[in-house]
DNA sequence: TGAATACCTATTTTT
DNA sequence: TAGGTATTCA
């Protein structure tokens, strides 16, 4: 079969001058040495070479990141260069803290304080370049400015709409729509016959964070280009780059800037996992900076990660657009990559809580095993019915409070309740899915004639009681509600007793019939919690509400179940067992990919991320019945190009299941204390008293957790 | 100004 | 199907 084959180095320096660099590493750091005789030749040859300028082409799995820290201990220990003289960037902060941590360990004695200043994302170096080492003359903003968030840009474009009246359709959208707008991409959205006036709401967006003295990411990054361009600009030791390919336009400008005022420059990426661009990423970012910068160019060429199969399956998504050497892997033969059909989401579900409980059972970590999705929709299927199955779930990387509206909305309305802008509570009291009813509730507030208040909720009591109407007429029987709602807000105190979301009236708010009520309780009750712990430590009320929206949610409980990731998030990691979900024509590719050439191709470099995900298996889905608007009930095009060499097509799920699984028993208050469970949420458990009517079960760090036996979410771990 | 109706599109997400 | 916008009519 033609699976890939080791192939012979394309080029690679005499066996002699590698050794001599090995034993250059010796003599600075001899764990260096050992370290680097663990490499194989190719990244040995990348990490150890004499070029100031190099770009190294990493094949899928190939240890870059191990070249790459070895490259920053050699630049450190053989050529001598300070790490504080080095600016070393990643894609994500926990890329960033993985790098360092891994340097304190190699590395001959503890590192000076800061001597890692320059080590992180490329927004994080910007803006530490930006805050103490460039000049900020001509730019509009002033040293010691502050950066915008999301929230905070949010607030910014909302106030700006209602100071100059502008029309912005899609609020919800009106970042990415401003993302799209500078990337010049068209702006309608919807059935928008005509502009509205996003423009000019760029422009007075961009005037008012030089105002403010605030930088949005973007400035960060286009900031710190231009000022690292200029002759002013500080020389530095080393430029080190990590995921090359998915540096945006505005990215490459500064990595071009830094590469030119450093006499070091190395970049590891691989352009066969450039999956940004829609944020204006390109896998031709290597032949430009390699051009530019006259870099001399390596390959990693040996995958250490899957086995042939996963790589032959892997090397057909990408088809003709694959870059670099062929994938050669390093392992021995494995299963075959399986190409299956499910009747629905929900029956592939069913049978891969059943699989995974095999898997499991063989001693395979719940962590291990995961289900990768193009769109998160797709994975909150899956999610919800293996949950129903007892299968555990790792919670899904937390994109900050924005992922829980719910929460998001009562942490901007605590905020504002006791700011000075009416304007700001009134936006939070009319939110269309958790405020009061509509404008006229509230009327138009008239700052003329009204007292200065300590509080905008002050304001809103008293212009509500102020405001004319009909006693006992159902406007007025609302505004008396908003202003007993507000009052309880006014009296707010820590710490709370009883209920905090029913003492503070907020059930109502929360929708109670509507089928997220649960999910938004949840939601709601953490962030009350998680406010009081914050509180404890800053007592002002404002500070601690700051400080929460800036460390988001924290992970309820630990992350040790099966991964439910999408192909993005998936970048970068590794799991012994991988199903992509759902890939069906119109999602793999996705229906709008067809419309432009780049984008296609950047939906092959997705399903290529994913499957080079596996270690050992790699189960590929696709389902006859897909759920509306997720594609079309046929296979995606790509599954019937995979070569039959390393794949197996089968249309019976279950007969791939070698034995069902011991039949779940029903909850009973037979159950004897010790009885082992599981909870889909809280995992193994054992009963500790049960009775007619409940039974209590204790969860080791989550403690004990009564349930009633007739809607038991709990299954008897058999024997 | 607001309700009712027609109509459009559907990602991915780091800092 | 849902979550928006646009249009129409009272």
């Amino acid at each position: 079969m033609s699976l890939p084959k080791r192939q012979p180095p394309a080029e690679l320096p005499r066996p002699d001058a590698l050794a001599a660099r090995i034993e250059q590493a010796r003599a600075a750091l001899p764990g260096l040495a050992n370290s680097l005789q663990r490499l194989d030749l190719w990244q040995q040859t990348a990490a150890t070479t004499p070029a100031t300028r190099a770009v190294v082409r990493a094949q899928v799995g190939s240890g870059k990141t191990a070249v790459l820290a070895h490259r920053v201990l050699w630049l450190h220990m053989v050529q001598g260069i300070a790490l504080e003289q080095m600016a070393v960037t990643t894609f994500t902060t926990r890329a960033a803290a993985q790098l360092v941590d891994r340097l304190i360990h190699l590395l001959p004695e503890p590192p000076a304080a800061g001597a890692f200043r320059l080590f992180g994302t490329l927004h994080a170096v910007a803006r530490t370049l930006l805050q103490s080492d460039l000049d900020l003359q001509g730019s509009g903003w002033q040293p010691g400015f502050g950066v915008l968030d999301e929230a905070g840009s949010l607030e910014m474009l909302q106030t700006l709409v209602r100071q100059h009246s502008l029309d912005v359709k899609f609020p919800a959208q009106w970042l990415s729509r401003l993302d799209g707008l500078a990337l010049g991409k068209p702006v309608r959205r919807g059935n928008m016959r005509s502009d509205d006036d996003l423009q000019q709401l760029a422009e007075r967006f961009a005037a008012e964070r030089r105002l403010t003295n605030v930088m949005n990411f973007d400035d960060l990054i286009c900031q710190a280009g231009a000022a690292m361009a200029t002759s002013l600009a500080p020389l530095l030791g080393a430029v080190v780059v990590d995921e090359l390919q998915d540096c945006a336009p505005g990215e490459v400008r500064l990595v071009q800037a830094l590469a030119q005022r450093s006499s070091q420059f190395f970049a590891v990426g691989d352009p066969n996992q450039s999956i940004y661009g829609w944020r204006g990423s390109n896998p031709r970012v290597f032949d430009e900076l390699t051009t530019s910068l006259q870099c001399d160019t390596f390959d990693l060429p040996n995958n250490y990660r899957s086995t042939p199969e996963i790589l032959a399956a892997a090397q057909a998504a990408l088809g003709q657009i694959g870059q670099g050497s062929a994938l050669n892997s390093t392992r021995a033969t494995g299963t075959k990559v399986l190409v299956i059909q499910h009747h629905t989401p929900q029956h592939e579900a069913m049978y891969l809580a059943r699989r995974f409980a095999q898997l499991n059972q063989g001693g395979v970590r719940w962590s291990q095993l995961a289900v990768l999705a193009r769109t998160r929709r797709q994975l909150a299927v899956i999610r919800e019915h293996l949950q129903q199955q007892g299968v555990p779930c790792a919670e899904p990387p937390s994109g900050g409070w924005r992922d829980r509206p719910a929460a998001a909305w009562l942490l901007r309305l605590l905020d504002s309740a006791i700011d000075t802008d009416p304007q700001r509570l009134r936006d939070v009291l009319l939110d269309n899915r958790y405020g009061f009813g509509t404008a006229k509730l509230l009327g138009k507030p008239k700052p003329v004639g009204i007292e200065p208040t300590e509080s905008a909720a002050q304001f809103w009591i008293q212009h509500l009681r102020a405001q004319p109407g009909t006693p006992g007429s159902q406007l007025q029987r609302q505004r008396t509600e908003v202003v007993a709602f507000l009052q309880t807000l006014l009296q707010l105190q820590w710490p709370m007793h009883g209920d905090p979301v029913a003492d503070l009236g907020l059930l109502p708010r929360l929708r109670p019939t509507h089928r997220d009520h649960a999910r938004d309780l949840r939601d709601v009750r953490q962030a009350l919690q998680q406010l009081m712990l914050t509180s404890e430590v800053q007592p002002d009320r404002r500070a601690a509400l700051h400080t929460l929206q800036a460390d988001g949610p924290q992970a309820l409980g630990d992350q040790e179940g099966v991964q439910l990731l999408t192909l993005h998030a998936a970048k970068g990691l590794e799991f012994e067992h991988v199903v992509l979900s759902g890939c069906n024509q119109g999602i793999i590719p996705l229906a709008a990919a067809y419309a432009d050439r780049d984008a296609l191709d950047e939906e092959r470099r997705l399903l290529f991320v994913g499957l080079s995900r596996a270690r050992d298996s790699v189960e590929i889905s696709w389902h006859m019945q897909p759920a509306m608007g997720q594609g079309m009930p046929m296979p995606s095009e790509w599954l019937l190009a995979m070569p039959a060499a390393a794949c197996q097509f089968s249309d019976r799920a279950e007969a791939l299941l070698p034995a069902p699984l011991p039949q779940t028993q029903p909850c009973t208050a037979e159950w004897p204390a010790g009885t082992a469970v599981r909870h889909a949420k809280y995992g193994p458990g054992a009963v500790l008293r049960s009775d007619a009517s409940e039974v209590v079960v204790h969860f080791g760090k989550f403690g004990e957790k009564p349930f009633a036996l007739l809607l038991c979410p709990l299954q008897k771990v058999p024997e």
